[in-house]
DNA sequence: TACAGTCCCTCG
DNA sequence: GAGGGACTGTAA
């Protein structure tokens, strides 16, 4: 028999399949989906593989046997095999790229070589070595005659090192070993119990203190108390050492037992056990519709949308549970940033241990330990962000994508994948029902709707029959001008935070900028501080007095005077979530206000943190960027203020009115949960624009007839892709003549090829620089990228090459058009 | 002449 | 990605 396989060690990134023998004692071991080392090059090398089919012929003549299979199951089935070759395809990445999304991250195991000088009496041919080799001989003789490879190569720092080192093996002079390193492992404890009947202990405690040996005799009284602890417990318990331990074990007093444990994710304890509740009027047909789907294994495209506060996720636990009593398992992604605490206790409050949740805020043996229990079985259902899609579950029943317009359901990094895409595949292939579900879907999506593409279910009443908030625009032209409110803080807005204030009520602010100061510029000559790295100005943070770049993290010292021409007058402009919180500490000095952003959350839990302590009644406002827009329900939250409401609607992108009415729609969604009705203030320069006035009044379906005309007339998604294939490096000129030759090419086609509608560049992208290297960018508008598939292939094959100068990333519908 | 560096191809 | 072979460059 013979194993096809592909290579998954990040050191060998072949993409393409090699064959090897299996050997007949490991032939009932082996099958697709596992992982083996095999023998790879000159020298065997031991390299980790993974078995993506098993033949009974090759086209190879000469085989290598394959070493060994690590583990006993398969870390990938046929679907997500299958999953790994279509991405590859689809997203022009390699099998190994797509296979890393699928396995849990410090799996590989790591392939160390030692080398050891064999003999001392070198001497007659230590005159017929090369220099290297003689170094290398040298080297080893000044670290006890062993060292590792890494260290060699780092003490030595010679190219082609490693030619020498096998030649050095050739002549017998040193020997190579390799040391398997297997990666991330199960946490193992080791657990004490008595070996003997309670009475025999006891008998045995009086015979240690007689022979004065009291910390063994106080060992087994505290064990005789704690029966099944942990070594290092009953050490600390009993105040006793291991020494002692090992002594008792010996004497065949106790036993030590080897038992694997979970690293839990979340503790159950502190969840308390929630039940379904009648479904309203709104909920019932949408229940009733998935659950039909599903106990007929039918697959079928859902959108949901919901008004913010309807109830959406009660749908989405009634269809999951019905799920589980299938015996299928249910996929529930959520944005990263919506992973609140809120939501993990409701999916942990109604199915307790039949859930896994994954989230950024994992350690990597939480990740693996989670991973496990889904490949394993022994879950029902995962809540997690984006990657959660790749789940190793074989029998889904449902996949939900609630907030399904939200950005971070896209990587930006290779492989550029959509979880909407990939969500898909999936729920075709295990013939289960796709829900999406948001208050402002897609523009896409509900076009895909109103065509037919999916079925869709609105909700349009809050539950409990909570009215949507009362919106009031606020025109910030005339602040300044008309009322002499230098304030970013609106009169009106003022006077709203202090009303809930009398009345105890709490408010959510949100603008959508971090830090002090947006951007930091000279008087004389109108010089904007950049950051060295990138071609994006720096923030200034006045809590550091620093300035930051808020793409690459780069921060330095705030200046006083101007880099370029000198001069003393700086200038701060723009507003962040800094200056704001500073300025409602002037206005109203006895308030209590949290800020949630990036520079307060990135410590582990600060987000679970500031929201805790937010329901606890610990501040007045909280204020912050789009982790405030999302997902939080607070029943005395009463009054929401979008402090600039058009930020979003100046970036130079067709998604900006999309952006901006979700945006505002979900962030006013945060108010009048509870019983009183709720208010939201919304500050804007563009009063009259279409995007925020639709906002105001909650009228998804009028912006979304709007947005659609505007997309049909300028040919933008739905009505077409738009693939941007960008070109990055160190060195602007090989950037720049890389692009220019791609962008012949299309060139050329685009007089034959009708698919294409327009090409757009080659050209600099809008950010030149972001971190030292240099992005240059062409795009291509045209009515389907399917079937661009096939050039695109023939442009990265060709262009991106090892060790090439420069880096070519292929998105096909960018998120990000910067 | 002998070693070092470089390009290119292959690895099953 | 890494190693080998073929080839080229360079110091003696």
């Amino acid at each position: 028999m013979i194993a096809k396989v592909i290579l998954t060690n990040s050191k060998h990134i072949l993409d393409q399949e090699f064959d090897y023998k299996i050997p007949p004692g490991l032939e009932p071991s082996v099958s697709v989906g596992m992982r083996v080392i095999v023998p790879f090059g000159i020298y065997n090398n031991s390299v980790e593989a993974l078995v993506v089919a098993i033949a009974h012929t090759s086209d190879f003549a000469r085989l290598k046997p394959l070493k060994c299979v690590i583990g006993t199951t398969p870390v990938c089935s046929g679907e997500l095999l299958n999953l790994c070759f279509w991405m590859q395809k689809q997203y022009l990445c390699s099998f190994y790229q797509a296979y890393k999304l699928m396995t849990p991250p410090k799996m590989a195991l790591t392939v160390q070589e030692w080398l050891v000088l064999s003999s001392n009496e070198i001497t007659e041919v230590t005159n017929k070595l090369t220099p290297i080799q003689l170094e290398i001989v040298n080297f080893l003789k000044g670290h006890d005659n062993v060292a590792e490879y890494g260290e060699v190569h780092e003490g030595l720092n010679r190219p082609n090192l490693k030619k020498s080192i096998y030649a050095l093996e050739k002549k017998g002079i040193i020997e190579i070993h390799e040391k398997i390193d297997e990666g991330m492992k199960s946490l193992k404890v080791r657990k004490v119990n008595l070996a003997i009947p309670l009475d025999d202990a006891y008998l045995e405690v009086e015979s240690l203190f007689n022979k004065k040996a009291h910390v063994q005799a106080n060992m087994i009284l505290v064990l005789c108390e704690n029966p099944n602890i942990t070594t290092a417990d009953l050490v600390m318990l009993s105040l006793g050492n291991y020494s002692a331990l090992t002594a008792l074990e010996k004497k065949g007093i106790i036993e030590i037992t080897h038992s694997e444990v979970s690293r839990d994710a979340f503790d159950k304890d502190d969840y308390d056990m929630t039940n379904a509740y009648t479904p309203t009027n709104e909920q019932a047909p949408i229940i009733d519709y998935l659950n039909n789907l599903i106990d007929n294994e039918k697959h079928e495209k859902i959108l949901l949308h919901g008004v913010t506060g309807s109830g959406k996720t009660e749908v989405f636990l009634q269809a999951i549970d019905n799920c589980i009593n299938h015996n299928k398992r249910a996929i529930m992604l959520v944005p990263e940033i919506s992973l609140t605490p809120q939501m993990v206790d409701r999916f942990v409050g109604r199915f307790g241990e039949k859930v896994a949740v994954i989230h950024s805020g994992l350690s990597v043996g939480e990740r693996f330990d989670q991973w496990n229990k889904i490949n394993n079985g022994e879950v029902y259902v995962v809540v997690g962000a984006r990657s959660a899609i790749f789940a190793p579950f074989d029998n889904i029943g449902i996949i939900i994508l609630d907030e399904e317009h939200e950005n971070s359901y896209k990587s930006e990094i290779s492989p550029r994948y959509h979880a909407k895409d990939i969500a898909i595949k999936r729920a075709e292939w295990n013939k289960a029902p796709l829900l999406l579900a948001s208050a402002t879907p897609s523009v896409s999506s509900y076009y895909n709707a109103k065509i037919g593409k999916y079925k869709l279910f609105e909700m349009r009443q809050r539950y409990n029959q909570n009215s949507m908030p009362k919106s009031i625009i606020v025109d910030m032209r005339s602040e300044l001008f008309d009322l002499k409110n230098p304030s970013v803080i609106s009169l009106k807005l003022q006077h709203e935070i202090l009303k809930n204030l009398e009345r105890g009520e709490k408010t959510i602010l949100f603008l959508n900028r971090r830090g002090f100061n947006t951007f930091v510029s000279c008087r004389e000559c109108g010089h904007v501080i950049e950051c060295t790295q990138c071609s994006i100005p720096m923030t200034y943070h006045m809590k550091e007095n620093c300035l930051t770049c808020h793409y690459c993290g780069y921060t330095q010292p705030n200046v006083t005077i101007c880099p370029e021409c000198g001069s003393k007058h700086i200038k701060f402009f723009g507003t962040g979530t800094q200056k704001i919180e500073s300025e409602l500490y002037t206005l109203f000095p006895n308030i209590k206000i949290l800020r949630m952003d990036f520079d307060t959350t990135s410590r582990k839990g600060g987000h679970e943190l500031i929201l805790n302590r937010f329901k606890n009644g610990e501040a007045d406002i909280l204020l912050g960027t789009q982790m405030v827009t999302k997902g939080l329900d607070f029943h005395d939250v009463t009054l929401v203020g979008v402090l600039a409401a058009d930020t979003a609607l100046g970036i130079d992108d067709f998604r900006a009115n999309e952006r901006s009415f979700s945006l505002i729609t979900q962030v006013c969604g945060r108010a009048g949960r509870g019983d009183i009705e709720g208010r939201a203030i919304i500050q804007t320069y563009q009063p009259q624009n279409p995007t925020i006035a639709f906002a105001k009044v909650h009228d998804y379906k009028g912006f979304y007839e709007n947005e659609i005309r505007y997309r049909k007339r300028l040919c933008y998604p739905p009505f077409s892709d738009i693939i941007s294939i960008m070109v990055s490096g160190e060195d602007e000129n090989i950037v720049s003549t890389e692009t220019n030759d791609i962008g012949a090419f299309f060139k050329e086609l685009e007089k034959t090829d009708t698919n294409i509608i327009k090409i757009l560049g080659p050209g600099p992208a809008p950010i030149l620089k972001i971190k030292n290297k240099f992005r240059y960018r062409i795009l291509i508008k045209v009515s389907d990228a399917e079937l661009l598939l096939e050039s695109l292939h023939l442009i990265y094959d060709k262009h991106n090459k090892p060790n090439a100068k420069t880096n070519l990333a292929i998105d096909v519908n960018p998120i990000n058009m910067s």
